[in-house]
DNA sequence: TAATGCACCTGTGGGC
DNA sequence: TGCCCACAGGTGCATT
């Protein structure tokens, strides 16, 4: 579910809110939603930290508490909610961070794919995701040219699967990278190394221009997302093929096709995505 | 070595 | 109306 605009908005919604709190209690519902370390010492390490600072790499977020950090990963349904203590906890609530001043920090996840791992001074506990982590789309790293020399450097692999490879560039999923390829006019079939120079920038453009939007409008909440306070994203309205199968390109009027790429379900305009590239 | 397919788990929606 | 099946926004591991 949650890309990189999805969880910075989580982020956002969660920085005011829980720096300067202590966990008072850990109370773990699924053991499983706990990768590292066991659930015993998990809570028992985060019993009285306080949070000083809440940031994101790619699609992690990382909690801040004195000299451990908490890593959450959300995948496909997972949801972080700052709520007050006395609501009822919803049916896929796995694990809650009970705070100082009657709230909590609850974990809820429907598909339980994600997880937390905690991470000692030493490093000790990184997950193995989150240690191979290309560079921030939107960052200073991720130029044009280092995007035309990751995709040359693929012997066959489609533009689609290079763009979702995290190592590559960090906290792109299936919505945003079909919306890049709609916006550069490439095909998500066309191998990576095939781009000319022109196409690699248009796309570089692409994916910043559309991740930096869909930050503005609080993410893109398809089905289930909702941000650290159960709001939804409002990138829905601006979506162009993704969602959109049958329905008319908002540029051509070409109707949008879905096929699957690289395992994954995928939205093409077939009139300005062509299959064959402009090169 | 690189690319691809599948499993993980639960809910939803479409087809019959 | 109800059952069954395919599919869903991510990632890691096994297989090719």
């Amino acid at each position: 579910m949650p890309e990189l605009p999805e969880v910075e908005t989580v982020r956002r919604t969660l920085v005011e809110r829980v720096v300067g709190r202590t966990i008072e209690r850990v109370e773990v519902l699924k053991p499983s939603q706990v990768r590292h370390p066991d659930p015993e010492t998990f809570a028992a390490e985060l019993t009285g930290a306080r949070f000083t600072d809440v940031e994101r790499r790619g699609k992690y977020l990382i909690f801040h508490l004195g000299p451990v950090r908490l890593v959450a990963h959300l995948r496909m349904t997972g949801k972080l909610l700052f709520m007050p203590a006395h609501l009822p906890y919803d049916k896929h609530t796995h694990v809650v961070f009970h705070l100082d001043g009657g709230w909590q920090l609850r974990y809820v996840d429907m598909r339980t794919f994600g997880g937390f791992h905690l991470l000692f001074p030493e490093g000790e506990g990184t997950p193995r995701g989150l240690a191979e982590l290309g560079p921030e789309p939107l960052g200073d790293r991720f130029t044009a040219a280092y995007l035309a020399e990751a995709l040359a450097s693929r012997r066959s692999a489609r533009i689609k699967a290079v763009l979702l490879d995290q190592t590559v560039v960090a906290g792109l999923g299936n919505i945003y990278v079909d919306e890049a390829l709609h916006r550069a006019g490439v095909h998500p079939e066309r191998p990576a190394a095939s781009l000319g120079r022109a196409e690699v920038e248009k796309l570089h453009g692409a994916i910043r221009a559309i991740l930096g939007q869909a930050i503005e409008e609080r993410g893109t909440s398809f089905r289930d997302y909702v941000d650290g306070v159960g709001e939804r994203g409002g990138y829905v309205a601006f979506l162009q093929v993704y969602g959109r199968e049958k329905a008319p390109c908002l540029t051509c009027g070409t109707p949008i096709v879905r096929r699957r790429v690289a395992g994954r379900s995928s939205h093409i305009c077939p009139h300005c995505q062509p299959e064959a590239g402009e090169n």
